[in-house]
DNA sequence: GAAAAAACTTGATCTAGATCAATGGAAATT
DNA sequence: AATTTCCATTGATCTAGATCAAGTTTTTTC
């Protein structure tokens, strides 16, 4: 399952026989059935978490009980909670399997080696950051000025593979819509 | 003027002379006039700017005409359109300035420079691409899961130094809400 | 493969916040 | 100092989307 990793890191950076071998060293494969927690809030995450395999959704609950989720990631998507990565406190938010998954982790010690060791692979994870940055600016930028279709429009025409294979309710979350204001959008549009 | 800067960096990375002549010979000083573009919509972006003085807004302007605020920087803040930086792309968005100010830019080029010569100041940018990734996604958060009163009152809580210096209606643009809405959630919270 | 649990749809109603419109005050601009 | 432009407030009305409530279909589970 880590061949999936390998793919991934050779197809975007030139990594030497010993260098995959830190990868492989360090990596430890970590097997989630459907609805089991990678992270639960009030835990400190300390973790780099690339998905090989599965999907999972990064989620906050709010005062009234309700879910809002912020993150979907699937194969070749990485995962975590970067604010308590960051600042060492208990996360704000949880992170489950929506199918059975595989995940590959990292621990901060041995991801920090890694990026120290093998520069290339420093600069790809500095690029990673930047584009996950412009991507949630983008994602603030909708939430600002785009309707509930809109918002539809532009995401399963943006995230097909993700959209195609996670329950409607859970997309009307992510966009910060009611399940059945997603219903009947979906309607319309269809037709159109 | 670029002592303002100065400050700014030796606060938070330590440096020696030479490097901070370096500094000094690739920055450039930009004053603007209240209401100049620093960039305007379609123009490619290939700069890194540090507000000396002075405050800017980021904006977009949708089909409609209407401006939506994404973001604004104030003294010792950062600012640019990473999008069109990293893509090569024309900017999608607006920076101009809200009032007299001064800005210290340096060009795509010489800033890789730096980072590369100064290893303290490449983690510096990674740690605050960091933090910037971090809030960008708390602000997604607070559009997916808070009403008007809620992100009115964090955001004068979160940045009162900002609140205090911009009209209303500027505030009201970077929640996403109507000036009107804004007016009225003010008037209620006050008496509270 | 039957029963239970989730997920989706549809209708009726409600509401937070938008839009439209008018007024008064504060800043720029001359 | 006068005039114009911009800003904030307030009231009246409208609407996108939420909430509540069934009913139906799909998926899990035993």
């Amino acid at each position: 399952m880590i061949q999936v990793f390998k793919k991934y890191l050779t197809d975007k950076i030139a990594i030497t026989d010993e260098e995959w071998a830190m990868f492989e060293q360090y990596g430890m494969i970590k097997k989630l059935r459907k609805h089991q927690y990678l992270l639960q809030e009030g835990d400190v995450w300390r973790l780099n978490a690339f998905v090989c395999k599965g999907c999972l959704r990064k989620y906050h609950v709010d005062d009234k009980g309700v879910e809002h989720i912020v993150y979907f990631s699937i194969e070749n998507y990485w995962t975590g909670d970067r604010e308590s990565l960051l600042s060492g406190m208990p996360a704000k938010s949880n992170i489950d399997a929506i199918e059975d998954s595989v995940i590959l982790l990292y621990s901060i010690e041995h991801f920090e080696l890694l990026k120290s060791k093998i520069p290339a692979f420093k600069d790809f994870t500095i690029s990673l950051l930047d584009r996950s940055f412009v991507a949630s600016q983008n994602r603030v930028h909708s939430f600002i000025s785009q309707t509930a279709e809109e918002k539809y429009l532009d995401f399963i025409k943006t995230s097909p593979q993700i959209a195609n294979r996670i329950p409607q309710h859970m997309i009307a979350s992510y966009l910060g819509i009611s399940p059945e204001t997603l219903s009947r959008v979906r309607k319309l549009t269809i037709k159109k």
